[in-house]
DNA sequence: CTCCAGGAACTCC
DNA sequence: GGAGTTCATGGA
């Protein structure tokens, strides 16, 4: 169990706790994989990210060896965000087991500018709903999209004054509308939301959910993550990919090795698109999909 | 103007 | 069962 210091601003509660060994929030936070978080510009920390998951605004923020989550009790860091953040996985296992797979110079590369990314847990119902807006999509408008429909369908959430202090008014107090929300305004509401084709894939989502054909939190529970793939494709609009995404950043499939334009890229520069298969990464093949992903995709210096 | 984005459904053979 | 096309939208 991790330890804690809880302190007091105000009104404002913050924990503090030992940095996990290398985590970049920068990295973790830019990478893709969230579309929530945003950096806190002027922030008096070395990095901090502000956002909102699991119903809740929260910041997080790093110096030296320590990690800083404002807005948290103690007892939110236990039930939530230590969860959230995964932080009893260690990654230093992790890229020492990924290291050996193979021999590519282009993926020692990859690991190392990746180095510090944490694939986070998120809410598998916000997952659902969030990679399903990613399909052919970019990911500055999918994050538009997502707040649009956060600020129309979402609850207002309130901060203390301490905190809305350092927190510019452009980042967003809402929640993540529920599947109620969503399905009460119709695929039409959805699609005004400019969601595109995918409004009446979001809708099929939640008329799934509603009636109890489906709990995106059950491929947590199953014995393989190819089970929850095609567990997950039974929603319209979720595919391989989407349902892979769903999986590595909300339900623990660190094999999950969801495949979009930049990774086909990746392996046919690196690897040779007939050879390659992600099983060569074993159960850490999420992983080392992140790394490749975000090193192809935000490394302008690999050509 | 065309091309592209953390794809998948649909339509043809 | 694979290959090609279509789907909204906005930025480059």
């Amino acid at each position: 169990m991790v330890t804690v210091a809880e302190r007091k601003l105000g009104a404002l509660t913050y924990v503090c706790l030992k940095r996990p060994a290398g985590l970049d929030l920068n990295k973790t936070f830019d990478c893709g994989q969230c579309f929530r978080f945003e950096r806190v510009e002027g922030s008096p920390h070395e990095a901090e990210f502000f956002g909102i998951a699991y119903g809740r605004a929260v910041s997080f923020a790093t110096d030296g060896d320590l990690l800083y989550i404002y807005n948290s009790t103690a007892e939110e860091l236990y039930s939530i965000w230590q969860n959230y953040l995964a932080l009893e996985v260690d990654y230093s296992e992790i890229d020492k087991s990924l290291a050996t797979c193979t021999d590519s110079e282009a993926f020692k590369n990859a690991m190392e500018y990746g180095s510090g990314i944490r694939i986070l847990n998120q809410e598998p119902y916000e997952a659902l709903i969030s990679f399903i807006i990613s399909q052919n999509n970019n990911i500055p408008r999918i994050k538009q999209i997502i707040e649009r429909l956060c600020r129309s369908y979402g609850e207002k959430i309130d901060l203390p004054e301490e905190m809305e202090a350092h927190i510019s008014d452009k980042l967003s107090l809402y929640s993540f509308p529920t599947a109620e929300a969503l399905n009460s305004i119709g695929v039409e509401g959805i699609f005004a939301a400019k969601t595109g084709f995918r409004a009446k894939y979001i809708y099929d989502a939640t008329e799934k959910l509603l009636s109890g054909q489906l709990d995106p939190a059950l491929p947590i529970g199953m014995e393989t993550t190819d089970e929850g793939v095609e567990y997950l494709c039974r929603v319209k609009g979720v595919g391989p990919k989407v349902a892979s995404c769903i999986l590595l950043f909300s339900c623990r499939r660190y094999d999950a090795f969801p495949v979009d334009v930049w990774i086909k890229r990746a392996m046919e520069k690196y690897f040779g698109t007939e050879a390659f298969t992600p099983r060569i990464f074993g159960k850490y093949a999420g992983i080392a999909q992140q790394y490749l992903f975000y090193y192809e995709r935000y490394n302008v210096g690999n050509k």
